[in-house]
DNA sequence: GTAGCGTTCATACACATGTTTAAATCTTCG
DNA sequence: CGAAGATTTAAACATGTGTATGAACGCTAC
């Protein structure tokens, strides 16, 4: 389909390249103008369209050329992880699978300046286009990670795993996405930085209670359903009304100290 | 400053406010014009300078109408209860200040059809209004709950703390924002909704790991230290290299079971 | 009835977006 | 050189956005 493309300067596809990928990891998809793109490029407007057909076309190359590798990586990681260790890997194990070689390809150059903040800006942009894009390209190494979750985690049900991966991949993509990379990376002792295999050990270390903590227990349950179940008179009356009502959660101390880890 | 305003057919400031709230629920700020609200309520283009002066204030009054009771009844429920428990609160407990008052309002018809889903989209809208917004007017609650959940967990430092916090939250935006809460609240015995307490629960059994959980040993981290410097050779050369690679990756069993949590 | 006032309406403005066009320029090779 | 092809350029187009204007409508009170 593509021609040789080789003449001339012939390294404006390049820049508009770089400067989409800069653009998109500042503000997302929907806020990356052409007129921005090129400006920074430093080519015409009508460049993207000659170069790549139009801004979605730009932007899927751009996803290509990032996150094809990494799925790539990540499947054969997962795959020879499973031939090795028969026996079963935990999930931290298969949350190591999926993390590793974002880490690898973030330290080539070649793959871009910030490569983790890429990822948390594709995996969280709201743009309808990035998301279905996402859903087309990913289903497969999706499908298989979530098989190996579910072997890992036999207690939980099918539906209970969806919906905790679901929860902890908002969480990851929210940070990365962010500027927060930075503080957990300088954070706890403040100052000193910390290496990726500790960055790494943390983010599993977050992640992993998310997939394997059990539910509520019915003690607690009780407890809410009582502190629910006043209503909210607070909004309504003035301030007096305050202690009155809350003399009537004391039933609450128990699970306060029960579910609470007091220093 | 604002009159009276009760003359004639009167009802079109109120469509346009509910009009607006549905579709910031179903596509964020962005995503909705002000000609897509108007023709919702019904009403002329021109009616939201009217009544409002602009789109940004009449968002401002919706979320104000709406969050303004919200942070009200969290403020004054958390000092209840640090008033009658002296001793101090665990961390469960502050999240559940956070969240109880959010599920008491989502019973009320009067404070719109899809309350959660909208707290979801408030706090997680990409918008610089909306982020301004909220920055502006949850100072306050914010820095309270803050030292409250610094209370609780003594142990952690505030960056690390605030770290965690805004890593629970950002899950908990993107869970509530989207289609999931009716996973998890039908899910697992599938097909039996479940009450609102229980709902509850769960979601704090889930973000409380999140803040108390510690970070990766030692030896984990030595684990994936090896599994990082491997080269992505799987990357670059062809499928034969997988098995030869692999096998360097002799030291991991002992992290794999140790993390993981078999059947 | 009619003046006044709150409200609605159609319309236009200024601006930003993605896309297209045709001319101008540059590069390459016979 | 000079023609052919690839690339760049300036300009326009169609559409969507928030906002502003002035005329029309409907009701109330004098």
């Amino acid at each position: 389909m593509n021609k040789t493309q080789r003449t001339g300067s012939g390294d404006t596809r390049k820049r508009l390249l770089e400067a989409t990928e800069w653009l998109f990891i500042e503000g997302g998809y929907d806020a990356m103008s052409l007129r921005h793109i090129t400006a920074r490029a430093g080519a015409n407007l009508a460049a993207v369209n000659y170069h790549f057909g139009s801004k979605e076309a730009l932007m899927q190359e751009l996803l290509s050329q990032r996150l094809d590798p990494l799925n790539r990586d990540r499947l054969h990681l997962l795959s020879a992880c499973e031939r090795q260790h028969p026996e079963g890997l935990g999930a931290a194990a298969v949350l190591g699978m999926l993390f590793i070689p974002a880490f690898r390809l973030n330290r080539d150059e070649s793959c871009g300046p910030a490569y983790m903040r890429l990822l948390g800006r594709v995996y969280s942009d709201p743009s309808l286009f990035i998301r279905n894009y996402l859903q087309q390209h990913y289903r497969p190494i999706s499908g298989r990670f979530f098989e190996a979750f579910s072997r890992a985690l036999p207690a939980l049900s099918r539906q209970d795993l969806g919906l905790r991966l679901h929860f902890a991949l908002k969480a990851l993509s929210g940070m990365l996405a962010g500027e927060d990379m930075r503080v957990l990376v300088t954070s706890i002792n403040q100052g000193t930085t910390i290496t990726d295999a500790e960055l790494l050990a943390r983010l599993i270390s977050l992640l992993s209670p998310i997939l394997t903590a059990p539910f509520g227990t019915p003690a607690q349950v009780k407890v809410i359903e009582q502190l629910l179940q006043l209503d909210g008179s607070t909004a309504r009356s003035g301030g007096a009304a305050d202690t009155a009502q809350v003399s009537d959660e004391s039933t609450a101390p128990q699970w306060i100290k029960e579910g609470g880890l007091a220093s």
